[in-house]
DNA sequence: GCGATTCTTCCGCAGAGCGGAAGCGATGTC
DNA sequence: GACATCGCTTCCGCTCTGCGGAAGAATCGC
């Protein structure tokens, strides 16, 4: 394992759910010997990745939050969806997520909520598996087809009674996705909540999704139109004056 | 040089300006070896912490963006502070800001635009110099004496006419918004705008500032209250049931 | 088609990084 | 207050890893 590999699981172990780290835990959860933890997370330190609490505990610092947000797929893609999303999110007060492909998850990008929506999963950051949210579907209906084969072909997690987990029945699904234009995704994460979602492009094909979430008792269709166009609004800024988001 | 600075070194690469970089142009950024850059880049996209677009660049990828959204004093700081500065947005219909300390510096955390405000210059991971804005002033006011004597004793950078850039004159603008629990900073940025400040604390002391940006016509006393009363609900909601940011 | 430019692969040498050992300092226990 | 425990830091000699020159492949521009 190279010094590179070593500093990136350094940067590894820190997760939503542990973001405060003492040095041992790192060397724990890392595997490496006390003494180079030591030596990595001084040299993390000093550059700013990683910043010391007063407890001593590392945790992740402001320059590499920096760096992290020059990602094109996060911020540079959030900043030019955020007015549509809003637009959205005022409209129909309900909670807007929008999401990019990473594998065979989805990552949240950004995450709009009402304080009296229904409750939801999804935080700026975290990750789920693609087969059963709105912005799942979307992506994986619009994905490399070799892509889908991968996913389908491991067993498919199940969070509800609703969850769609025969794999069949998930392309049949995406079928739909593709026909519509938009995925609906109906109890399959929460039984209290269904999810609208649709594609959004830029020149270079399907970048990211939009989903509204919306309580279980609604009629989904309603909402079809309004993420439709807030898709294409976004779409509609990514393929402008300064192209695609990779450039 | 380590191996571990290296790595950080191409990662410093990426900026605001240049978010997109090929190996070549890394290399030179980094007046490494094109062998080396090749390597190290490698690895660091093996990892996910840059993706290779279709043009064959490289740019910020997605995992390194999850981890540095793990950064308390980024997106931790900034979920917690959200309502509150979107209250204040939407009373005002001005710029909101969120921004805190490194080194000499700020570095904004968040920003809320309105389309018919005041135009600015900070964006989200940006850096400005700590003393000619409303959150600088408000951070140095309560930040360690000996960082503001570093602070001084360098030359202070001028933006407009209008930039105090005496540092006597400065120590007066600190013991002013210590004294009165604002920080008021006219035209000193740019002369269309003026920018009303306040600290904001967890348990350990003063963490963070917010400012509202404002025309230069307005009377800027007038929004003080409002910005306060943010400051104070922020600060709440810090200290609050899980304690102060680093934990 | 031919030179210029950028990217990738290969490999032998050298010194950077590794990690065991030992010491330090804080906290908890009896 | 003495002792044990646990976590952090410093030190240093051996070894294996990462270094980067060279050469070749791929792509671009004229």
């Amino acid at each position: 394992m190279s010094v590179a590999a070593r500093v990136l699981d350094v940067l590894g172990a820190f997760t939503d759910a542990t973001p405060v780290l003492t040095l041992t835990e790192i060397s724990r959860r890392t595997r490496l010997p006390l003494t180079t933890t030591h030596r990595l997370v001084g040299e993390l330190a000093a550059w700013g990745a990683l910043e010391r609490a007063e407890s001593g505990a590392y945790r992740v610092g402001l320059r590499l939050w920096e760096v992290g947000s020059l990602a094109p797929r996060g911020v540079g893609l959030r900043e030019r969806a955020m007015p549509y999303l809003e637009d959205l999110h005022e409209v129909t007060r309900h909670n807007v997520v929008l999401a990019v492909l990473d594998g065979a998850e989805v990552v949240y990008v950004e995450r709009l909520s009402a304080h009296d929506a229904v409750s939801i999963r999804s935080r700026a950051g975290s990750r789920m598996p693609a087969t059963a949210t709105g912005v799942g579907l979307a992506l994986l209906a619009h994905a490399d087809p070799e892509l889908v084969d991968r996913v389908l072909a491991a067993p498919v997690r199940r969070f509800t009674p609703a969850t769609v987990v025969d794999p069949a029945e998930i392309r049949r699904l995406l079928g739909e996705v593709r026909r519509t234009g938009v995925a609906i995704s109906v109890q399959q994460i929460e039984l209290v909540s269904q999810s609208v979602g649709a594609p959004v492009r830029d020149a270079t094909g399907v970048v990211a999704a939009l989903s509204i979430v919306v309580p279980a008792e609604s009629n989904p269709h309603a909402y079809a139109p309004a993420v439709l166009a807030a898709a294409r609004g976004i779409s509609r800024a990514l393929t402008g004056v300064n192209g695609a988001l990779a450039r």
